[in-house]
RNA sequence: CGGGAUGUAGCGCAGCCUGGUUAGCGCGCAGCGUUCGGGACGCUGAGGCCGGGGGUUCAAAUCCCCCCAUCCCGACCA
């Protein structure tokens, strides 16, 4: 490519909209331009990198046996009714109507559509397994699109839904899926974690995420050095560090607090570490009971696990009434109502002398002990690993890493499929829904957790197998005839070779040209000025600073050292 | 949805507090000339509903009210 007939505007300062690095890259180097928040368009660069990826998605993900096809993006509410997920999904679904008022949807993710495809051409155990695939735009319109690219609302993804007779048979996909899914990442060339996900309350039983490691990513990650454990932090397990000396059972006494309602008050009242005061959360189920979780004054209840444990959606007590009645503040343990249901978290276990609250106004327990004064329910992990925590298994100290999510993997069961009645005939006459799995990737992000991991002061450093072009042609003057028709024919060269070049032809000073290369990240420059008319002498860069100098026979044997 | 901030030329910004010439600067863009190896220089020029609407005033980019858009933080706690 000529970039004098090339659409590629660079930019030299970032765009004021633009925080983090991927985002101001991406319209500097001139990838994409921002349309509006959260929606972007992808610029002919942009869009070369975009199809490298999805090639490397493509092929792999067809080397696993699954088939493409395209789904469309606007959806009927109907299925959606179906599914129940029509009124679940709120205001992150985008609705729409058409010209006679029915109600639709921009696809925020395509289950329902693809199941009932398989309810409508899948008849038969003879015909599973099957894994269909998608590589599309979404949409989800995020309460905040935020992270600039990262997190847009329209989007390009790859999902793919499979279809199997029994549990068994969605473990042999899964599992090819989740080779896939590592071949991929890695020739996308990224330093990437797994790691097991949560699935949530709406059920499931494995999930798992890829994670591609970068500093500015919203993901963090635990990771044992030592026994290799690996979790997302929301549900990663440890060990609480226990700093606190081993000491005598002391009694329990009741002691004035007057105005102490916070962990915080407590602890400066009382002249106590946070440690050593128990943080009762008081929550509220969606079946309207009410739950106690007990935890260290120093960490922070994780509503998502205690839900899980409870086995209800929990939220805080907003009735002003109830929380009066409860004694909010001065809650504990010892003599509470009878109809809550407490639990422990392991950060208080090994713990004695705790401060508890005593249920009565201005009023608190020290010297508290578990299973001599209070019963501490049913003992589990609420709480999310910190600095300073260690692995459960091995002991050591757990480290904590950033990453982006690019690809998600999950068993989906039979949900989908019962709702939407998709059922095949089993080999044993009876009618089956399909169990199902679910498999996504993140085309369009992909690109910005690249450029998120790879890039230094110069610009983008993509990998090898992501850069939008091999090799510029950089001709430092274009006003000498002689070196315009040797890098007419070096281009000519390359492009018989089958290199993906960008030929700087621009007028422009030499200086600019490399600022561009660098800038959008062209791993090898050849360079044809002075050394070259002194000495016919091509001088060779690498994006990673590497030089020397060829001649023109050389230019194959330097490719082929060069090729990833 | 709550909080904070910002909207002035394609991009980055100043001007606004304290209202008053023709609204500026840098980059970019067009023309001419000089330059020509790491984002050159000079001259000339094009390009603005000062986010939108309403108000105050003799007079509004500037003061007041409403709306919209964009960005950031939060939706985390006894």
């Amino acid at each position: 490519m000529r970039f004098s007939k090339y659409y590629l505007p660079t930019l030299k300062e970032a765009p004021s909209s633009s925080e983090i690095k991927s985002h101001a890259l991406s319209l500097r180097a001139g990838l994409t331009r921002k349309v509006a928040a959260g929606i972007y368009v992808y610029l002919p660069l942009g869009l070369r990198v975009l199809k490298k990826i999805e090639a490397i998605v493509r092929e792999e993900m067809d080397k696993a046996g699954a088939l493409e096809l395209v789904l469309s993006v606007v959806q009927p509410s109907e299925l959606w009714k179906r599914s129940g997920r029509w009124d679940q999904y709120g205001p992150e679904m985008f609705r729409l109507k058409d010209r006679n008022q029915r109600d639709f949807c921009l696809g925020p993710t395509h289950e329902e559509l693809v199941t009932h495809l398989a309810y409508l051409d899948l008849k038969s155990y003879k015909d599973l397994p099957v894994n269909l695939y998608q590589i599309q735009v979404k949409f989800r319109d995020e309460i905040r699109p935020r992270y600039g690219i990262l997190r847009a609302r329209e989007f390009i993804m790859k999902d793919a839904y499979s279809f199997c007779r029994d549990e068994k048979e969605l473990d042999t996909v899964y599992q090819k899926m989740h080779q896939t899914y590592k071949r991929i990442t890695e020739r996308l060339g990224l330093e990437y974690l797994v790691v097991e996900a949560e699935t949530g309350l709406i059920g499931g039983s494995v999930s798992h995420e890829f994670i591609v490691l970068a500093q500015d990513g919203e993901e963090v990650i635990v990771q044992c050095g030592k026994c290799n454990y690996l979790a997302k932090q929301e549900n990663a397990l440890f060990k609480p560090f226990q700093g606190l000396e081993p000491e005598k059972t002391l009694d329990l006494k009741k002691v004035h607090t007057p105005g102490a309602k916070t962990i915080e008050d407590v602890a400066e009242y009382l002249n106590t570490p946070l440690e050593k005061i128990v943080k009762t959360m008081v929550l509220q189920g969606e079946d309207k009971k009410i739950y106690a979780f007990m935890l260290s004054g120093d960490r922070e209840l994780d509503l998502e696990r205690a839900s899980k444990e409870a086995g209800t959606s929990l939220s805080l007590i907003e009735d002003r009434g109830l929380a009066d009645k409860l004694n909010l503040g001065y809650f504990g343990p010892i003599a509470a109502p009878v109809d809550i249901a407490f639990f422990s978290d392991h950060s208080i276990e090994n713990k004695k002398n705790l401060v508890v609250g005593a249920n009565q106004k201005d009023f608190h327990y020290i010297n508290a002990n578990h299973c001599r004064d209070f019963n501490p329910g049913r003992w589990g992990s609420f709480t999310s690993p910190k600095k300073g925590d260690l692995c459960r298994g091995c002991g050591s100290a757990l480290a904590f890493r950033k990453g982006i999510e690019i690809g998600h993997i999950f068993k989906l069961g039979k949900k989908y499929s019962e709702k939407l009645d998709a059922k095949f005939l089993d080999e044993d006459g009876r009618l089956k829904p399909f169990t199902m799995g679910c498999y996504g990737i993140g085309i369009s992000r992909i690109m910005s957790a690249a450029i998120e991991q790879l890039s230094d002061r110069g610009g983008i450093t993509w990998p090898e197998a992501l850069a939008p072009f091999k090799v510029a042609i950089i001709v430092t003057n274009m006003g000498d005839d002689r070196l315009l028709t040797e890098a007419d024919k070096v281009y000519q060269k390359l492009l018989d070779m089958g290199i993906e070049v960008l030929y700087d032809d621009r007028d422009l000073r030499a200086g600019v040209k490399f600022k561009d290369a660098e800038l959008i990240g062209i791993p090898i420059r050849f360079i044809l000025g002075k050394n070259f008319l002194a000495r016919g002498l091509i001088e060779a860069e690498t994006r990673d600073g590497g030089k020397e100098e060829l001649s023109l026979e050389d230019i194959t044997g330097f490719l082929a050292r060069h090729q990833g």
